[in-house]
DNA sequence: TTGGAATGTCAACAAAGCTGACGTATTGTG
DNA sequence: CACAATACGTCAGCTTTGTTGACATTCCAA
């Protein structure tokens, strides 16, 4: 809608044009199907879904994170996730401490079992991902991430770059 | 798992490394999140959901396209589909004649009223998709498609692929 | 011409999101 | 201390969007 108004300054914003951003939106669109599909294989074997999987993960990245703070990065409300982690606590795959300091605070952790399906989920996703970024190359994975990095919210962002440095 | 076990041939493979897989996997997340929000909004004022999205999408894009090429597309049921295209039709926003050469056949149009909603839901979209290009560059852009060209199914690559040069 | 394949519709159910209301335990503050 | 705020859990009910199963219509080929 605004880019045909305006004189191309040589070739530089080509890239710019809608075509162009239809054809990545189409591609993020198909690629976060693939990006799921594997995991979601091994999860309907067990009965979960994605909200499952979003909980193991980020459990998993931040052993002993609360309640309040997986649900700021999960972005859903108490009542959706305390859905899905009252059946992994059931199940025996997370376990929720009371905590020391504060004793209102829930600690999350992965039980050995949890982490074994953290381990499956993840190796299956890997994968893909390897063999993605193999196929298209270093340069093309920095690119890959910066235009991700630079599509998020604000606050999203915040959450992303946290996490980013933990264990590098 | 597997990454440790190799050694790396110089630097090349650094970018393989599980824990850039990890921020790749994150960054896939909290980005989609980021790249359904805009629609989401104005989606939600109308009383849509993101399946209405995806069926205008699709018919804007290929317009007098059949329900089952459009199943394909999307990868759903076609009771599922079929649910979301109803709504669509009877708020006259698609519309839905029956097909000349093979009378099974449904060819689907966006009406004007269609053509006013895709055009809001794909400018909003597009606008975010510009300033994270905008921001990454040119080359970015580049290393962005590819690694999500890789990561498609690839089934699904074929539908991508067949969609890629319609209109240059 | 008739039976099977293809296309699309209706019904009922499940997963996972949401809002709103409420209970309980704990913490922090005036 | 009294009381407000915080963290968490839960119940009820609704929506979106996926699923399977059953069925009507249409086409095509034996």
């Amino acid at each position: 809608m605004a880019e045909g108004l305006q004189p191309q300054v040589g070739q530089s914003l080509l890239f710019l044009t809608d075509e162009q951003l239809r054809k990545g939106i189409e591609a993020m669109f198909f690629a976060y199907r693939g990006f799921t599909a594997d995991p979601d294989r091994i999860l309907a074997q067990k009965g979960y879904g994605r909200a499952h999987h979003r909980a193991i993960h980020f459990i998993h990245r931040s052993p002993g994170t609360t309640v309040n703070n997986l649900l700021s990065i999960l972005g859903v409300t108490k009542q959706s996730l305390n859905r899905v982690l009252r059946t992994l606590i059931e199940d025996g795959l997370v376990e929720s401490t009371v905590g020391t300091r504060d004793k209102r605070e829930r600690h999350l952790h992965l039980t050995a079992e949890g982490a074994t399906l953290e381990r499956a989920l993840s190796d299956a996703q890997r994968d893909r991902m390897r063999a993605a970024y193999r196929a298209a190359g270093p340069a093309a994975v920095a690119g890959f991430r910066q235009v991700l990095e630079a599509m998020m919210d604000e606050e999203t962002r915040h959450h992303y770059e946290a996490m980013k440095d933990k264990t590098e």
